[in-house]
DNA sequence: TGTACATCAGTGAACGCGCGTTCACTGATGTAC
DNA sequence: TGTACATCAGTGAACGCGCGTTCACTGATGTAC
């Protein structure tokens, strides 16, 4: 009563919620996830089509799912990993950096991100929002940082323009290729820039 | 030989082919376009599914029609009133401004266009940066008039964050609504207001 | 310890349905002479 | 002018196919006593 499943048959469960979840990823940047079929799905994780319902509901439940675990992580691992290594272009620039380290390593994942931000379904466009708060605090701690300002004292609209240019440039590393993301190092580096000593001068 | 068709018979096919296309991009606001069937399409535009094959081969052909077309006329239009009606804020900010009236006229293109220039389909990305790229030009005018330079001399990355933000600023509207785009004049003319500042001092 | 029962992930068969596509046909319009 | 022929957009019937979903079953594991 107090476990209910062995340890064993439990990690075999998450195992195959986790095959659903880098499955949907992988199809989605292949074909956009709103064309994704459960059974397609099913199929690319090696499971039976009708197996899909004991983890989950539709695809859309897989979906949440896949953004509040997978993009939760990416996105948590972003902020801190830029944290960690601050260099002589300051916290922004580091986060700027990080970004494209995380593009080569996940770029099917940060297609899901990209896409699915702006894309047509509603809830989704919600939780990447929620989820993306987290480098919105990443990147107001940084400015603040940079700026030798308080946090509060950050305008929200300097924060959004910054997170903006951030998402950009994943979108252009994703487009350019891996071989050629060190090339855009420099040009994110420059907005950075530019938009640190325009917001230096505001009151 | 010389006319092949009576011009009220090209007018209706034209008139259809219209319609698909509308038909199109209003049901991808709502279910994205990739979950589209040609069915689905030619229901909305009130064809026979067959007679689809009279106007588009497959529905790629028709997304790359829609994107030639109707986001083409959009960005000239855009860029275009943009030029005639420049105000204290700039060009720049006439661009923004105008961004902000266009998402309001017709916000079912704007969510194709943001959705399908960062989507899965490559060939849409390519098509719609081309088509962008007409922005692009009327950007890096722009931004040479408001720091009195020549537009050869305007950076490309700052171009490029230009563009960014205006757009990241038509995904704001259309979460907003339109009741609340008003609200997000000042914001983006803060940062243009921040870019221009930065980039003055650039050499 | 053994025995009976409960839980639950995975599955194959089966269903009705909408899909993309092919085909032959209609009817309006243009062309030849 | 009339007549015969060509072109072409639109359509209904029909096809095979993959879809989402339901259902009953299996077998492994946990629980009760």
């Amino acid at each position: 009563m107090v476990l209910r499943v062995k340890p064993e048959k439990k990690e075999e469960r998450e195992r195959i919620a986790s095959a659903l979840l880098r499955a949907t990823v992988g199809l989605a940047a292949a074909h956009g996830f709103s064309s994704l079929g459960l059974r397609e799905v099913a199929r690319a994780a090696d499971i039976a089509p009708t197996s899909f319902y004991r983890h989950f509901a539709d695809m859309e439940a897989l979906g949440l799912t896949l953004i509040e675990d997978l993009v939760g992580d990416l996105v948590e691992d972003w902020v801190e990993r830029a944290r960690e290594n601050r260099t002589a272009h300051g916290a922004l620039g580091a986060l700027a950096r990080e970004a494209l380290a995380i593009v080569s390593a996940d770029p099917e994942l940060m297609r899901f991100i990209l896409a699915e931000r702006v894309g047509a379904i509603a809830s989704f466009r919600a939780a990447l929002r929620k989820k993306l708060g987290i480098l919105w605090v990443g990147v107001s701690d940084a400015l603040a940082t940079d700026l030798s300002r308080t946090p509060a004292s950050v305008p929200p609209w300097l924060v959004h323009a910054a997170v903006a240019l951030l998402l950009e440039t994943c979108s252009d590393a994703l487009e350019e290729g891996p071989d050629r993301t060190p090339a855009l190092i420099e040009p994110v580096m420059a907005q950075v820039r530019v938009l640190l000593a325009g917001a230096s001068q505001e009151p």
